[in-house]
RNA sequence: GGGCGAUUAGCUCAGUCGGUUAGAGCGUUCGGUUCACAUCCGAAAGGUCAGAGGUUCAAGUCCUCUAUCGCCCACCA
């Protein structure tokens, strides 16, 4: 057998198991009893059991891995390996996101270095470029997923714009469309003038800015007077169509039914009232532009008032603005003032924070803007999606995310999804433009899923489509069906719909979470996923959010070249049980670890070399066999067990990952693999040696599936090495990815052996600290260390060790405090009724010694002065339970023992 | 402006139903490498649980207020 190397190489090794897994098949749900794959719209018979599945969210087909991603598919692929272990059939669906207007932002930019447009190139030849773009680099993100070790099920790997999502969001629009819940209007929407196109609200991202709040005057009609008012946007009165005061306002009853003059333009607009207004807000009056302002568009409805455009898409004043046409709206702003200040109307201007949309793609600023758009009403779909909630049917974990999603859903505002860009799913509408003399019965647009070959009223072969694409985030809304075959009843769609799991960050709540619930239950009829897990939002050192554009990224990529996927995966659960501060160092955890994970096996290994012992549960039936130290650690491991599979059905990742690095870590190397050392080292085979084999090689085995799905590339790595090495049925299959999830088994029977143990470690402890304290070298023999008991179990317990003991510190004699009264230069320490007491101090020792023992004896005075007082208070001897009652008194007289021990000591030393 | 969350060791965070002397990792200090791993081992030091009230026999934990920080949402021009 060759030799390993003294630390862990993860490139090599992780590589090399992805290729094996993924051309096995693997990630392949199977069927439980055949084994065999389960594929979509097989013939064969679907497994009764209930199968767990997981739709991955969809990265951006532009996307690059960043740590977000990792976390994020981390603990699906941990849920998903797990659940595979535990012998469910298990999906995990991958697939990427066409990503609207980033990609088409991407694709412009690579035009523009050839000096290329969009525009020149035509729409056709554009998206042929962006499917071209998505060819060749596409596929980025889906590399990296796999580098990270995602064990997605890639035979059911979707694109959102391939043929079957397509059909999906073609049918969902018509179907919706026919229900009444999707129309077209003139509303004011949200427009990037970068990207000239609409965005939904949720893609206008409030940002505080600080502004200027202008008052400028506008004449009053035939009076002579002026009324004031303020506004951030002066550009904007270029529209105006009123002016508008609170009916109530004494300050301003003479204006009633008055007209005031618009400077620059010298419109003549009407003074409105309207309760809106607030009189305590600037001047009280507020200038009313139709076009530009949702509030003012909603106060043009109910005055009837005229909306005037004055915006180009490219966000400068168009015909309407008059002599400022041309200029862009920031330059007309400042136009705007200067003209207004030349002619007296401008009263000054005042810093003022407001919060303004800026556009979630390119941050410009966005307009509220006036246009003809297509909406979905959501009204209808939101009380579905509350009233699941309220049954319980989505439980969102951490559990304070439920009321973000119904605060979201009780105010949701109608869905703009129509965007002006050429990537996407085109809408599927058709006007007609042929017979001029059919144009009144041709208005209606023609909504379908097929396309439409001729005008149903007319005849007309000439129909238009809507030029206009969908937001992506309308086949988003689709992923968990329309990936399972949806709007067809495939037997994946069957299987495997509702699905388990959402995994998710806390960002995309009412982008994507919210959305999908809805459309589940409006087009399926079933809630999506039962169980929604929010996790922490991965930041940098500082504070900051980790983004490219901050350039303060750490790159997973890079932590993987240098440190492995595993170490990564495991660096971040530990890290980011909450929103995470990372930084490079923090990844140290997780190397480490595998290193620890990789030595500790190695260790193993070289005492497997000789015989290929046979590894077996068989021991069980012989538990004559086992010591102590082997049951504890047995018992330590199905507590490991236990804890880490309730903590994974709770998504408490944290916690597991944390129980599994210290069983392993602490429990099995620190503690067992040390103790046992001695008996390993014994060149001649015994038959103690053999149940220590044993029990070691199962618990290194049982602690490699219980790892895998935190760490799948070392453990499988480890556990094909250890296969080689051992005998028996414990480790047979080709994979640790299919290895029965372990179960406890000793079911509390060596509860015992845990005490006695935990009390060892206790003495052993306290040994270590003596000599510690003492300036002992460790090979250096000291007079005698005594240990003392006062129960008879407790002596016991001790003897047991006293091989183990000595190995450490060198028990001489086991004796008792008569005897020891009688030497000169003892030191002491207590742990509960045991005593150990080291011999040969000096004169210094003894007085540092002493001093400490003071020190504890009034902390141990303390205490029971503080159990006293509860012990004497009449309502807690009442109205305590009773146990809790007994408990005290049983503390009372533990600290009491303990301190006539020290100050027993205490005269020794002295 | 509204909502949510946080505040516990030098740092990052656990702490479940209110009940033992409040824990871990990192960092620090001290000691240690022939015998798996210095990416290691052993030990220690380090806490007014943000502040103030309240409920309770009992509060890090429940309630109220205050302060500071963070996040999300929002059409006061």
């Amino acid at each position: 057998m060759e030799s390993l190397p003294n630390r862990y190489h993860p490139n090599e090794i992780e590589t090399k198991w992805y290729t094996v897994w993924e051309k096995a098949g693997f990630f392949l749900p199977r069927h439980p009893q055949t084994g065999k794959p389960i594929v979509c719209d097989s013939a064969s018979k679907l497994p009764s059991q209930k199968p767990y599945t997981i739709v991955i969210p969809p990265p951006n087909v532009t996307g690059v891995l960043h740590m977000g991603h990792a976390l994020n598919n981390t603990l699906q692929d941990i849920l998903i390996r797990w659940r595979r272990m535990q012998g469910v059939p298990t999906l995990w669906l991958p697939g990427v996101d066409h990503a609207g207007i980033a990609t088409q932002n991407v694709v412009e930019k690579k035009l523009a270095k050839a000096n290329q447009t969009r525009h020149a190139l035509g729409r056709e030849k554009f998206v042929e470029e962006v499917w071209k773009w998505k060819e060749e680099h596409g596929s980025t993100i889906v590399k990296q997923l796999r580098m990270l070790g995602a064990s997605c099920d890639w035979s059911r790997e979707r694109f959102t714009m391939d043929e079957g999502l397509s059909r999906a969001v073609r049918e969902t629009f018509v179907l919706l469309y026919e229900r009444g819940l999707i129309y077209r209007g003139d509303y004011i929407i949200n427009w990037c003038p970068r990207c000239q196109t609409a965005l939904s609200d949720e893609e206008a991202v409030h940002q505080e800015i600080e502004g200027a709040l202008y008052q400028i005057k506008y004449p009053v009609e035939g009076t002579g007077g002026f009324i004031s008012l303020a506004t951030t946007r002066p550009e904007t009165m270029l529209g105006d169509t009123a002016v508008a005061i609170h009916p109530k306002d004494k300050r301003y009853q003479h204006l009633r039914g008055k007209k005031v003059i618009l400077p620059l333009v010298k419109r003549v607009i009407p003074v409105i009232e309207d309760e809106f207004v607030d009189p305590e807000f600037g001047t009280g009056i507020v200038k009313v532009t139709p076009a530009h302002d949702p509030n003012d568009f909603e106060l043009g409805i109910r005055h009837g008032l005229e909306r005037i455009n004055v915006l180009n898409p490219d966000g400068s004043i168009n015909e309407k603005g008059g002599p400022y046409q041309g200029l862009d709206r920031l330059s007309a702003r400042k136009k705007v003032v200067e003209d207004l200040k030349a002619q007296g109307l401008f009263e000054g201007e005042k810093r003022h924070l407001h919060a303004v949309g800026h556009c979630y793609r390119c941050h410009t600023i966005v307009e509220p803007y006036l246009s003809k758009q297509w909406f979905v009403k959501m009204k209808p779909l939101a009380q579905k999606a509350l009233k699941a909630q309220s049954e319980g049917k989505v439980v969102f974990l951490p559990s304070r995310w439920t009321k973000v999603y119904t605060g979201w859903l009780e105010n949701i505002r109608d869905w703009c999804i129509s965007r002006q860009i050429w990537w996407g799913h085109q809408i599927p509408v058709w006007y007609c433009v042929g017979d001029e003399t059919c144009l009144l019965e041709c208005k209606q647009p023609i909504v379908s899923r097929e396309d439409p070959k001729k005008c149903p009223a007319c005849g007309s072969t000439r129909l238009r489509q809507d030029p206009d694409v969908l937001d992506t985030w309308f086949s988003s809304w689709l992923w968990p069906f329309s990936t399972l075959g949806w709007p067809r009843q495939t037997s994946d769609l069957r299987y495997f719909y509702p699905t388990s799991t959402l995994i998710t960050a806390q960002e995309i709540i009412f982008f994507w979470v919210a959305r999908m619930i809805m459309a589940g239950l409006e087009l399926v009829g079933q809630v999506p996923f039962h169980t929604v897990f929010i996790h922490g939002t991965v930041r940098v050192e500082g504070g900051k959010k980790m983004s490219k554009s901050l350039g303060n990224v750490i790159d997973p990529l890079e932590m993987i070249d240098e440190i492995g996927a595993d170490a990564l995966r495991f660096s971040l659960v530990m890290l980011a049980a909450t929103d995470a501060f990372l930084s490079r160092e923090k990844f140290e955890l997780g190397r480490n670890f595998t290193n620890k994970i990789w030595n500790a096996s190695r260790f193993v290994f070289t005492h497997l070399e000789k015989d290929r012992p046979k590894l077996t549960s068989g021991f069980w039936d012989h538990e004559e066999k086992l010591s102590t130290i082997d049951k504890w650690m047995l018992a330590e491991l199905d507590q490991a067990i236990l804890e880490t599979t309730e903590c994974l059905e709770a998504c408490r990742f944290f916690d597991a990952a944390n129980i599994v690095y210290h069983f392993f870590w602490h429990s099995l190397c620190d503690w067992y693999l040390e103790l046992v050392k001695p008996v390993l080292m014994q060149d001649a085979p015994s038959e103690r040696k053999q149940a220590v084999l044993s029990v070691l090689t199962f618990v290194l085995e049982r602690s490699l599936r219980l790892i895998h799905p935190f760490m799948p590339f070392l453990t499988e790595e480890v556990w094909h090495l250890l296969k080689e090495r051992v005998q028996g049925d414990e480790v047979s299959g080709e994979t640790l990815m299919y290895a029965p999830w372990p179960s406890a088994q000793t079911k509390g029977k060596f509860k015992r052996e845990q005490e006695k143990v935990n009390l060892f470690q206790e003495a052993v402890t306290g040994i270590r600290d003596l000599r510690a304290r003492l300036g002992l070298k460790p090979a250096e023999r000291v007079g005698d260390v005594y240990m003392t008991a006062k129960s008879e179990n407790v002596q016991k317990a001790v003897s047991e060790f006293r091989e183990e003991i000595c190995f450490f510190a060198r028990v001489d004699r086991l004796t008792v405090r008569e005897k020891l009264k009688k030497e000169v230069g003892m030191v002491g320490r207590v742990y509960h009724d045991l005593e150990i007491f080291v011999g040969g101090l000096s004169e210094d020792g003894l007085k540092k010694e002493a001093e400490r023992t003071e020190n504890k004896i009034s902390e141990l005075e303390q205490l029971v002065c503080s159990i006293d007082r509860r012990l004497q208070n009449e309502d807690f001897r009442a109205k305590a339970p009773d146990e809790v009652v007994s408990a005290e008194r049983e503390r009372k007289k533990n600290f009491e023992e303990q301190l006539a021990s020290h100050r027993e000591n205490l005269q020794l030393f002295r």
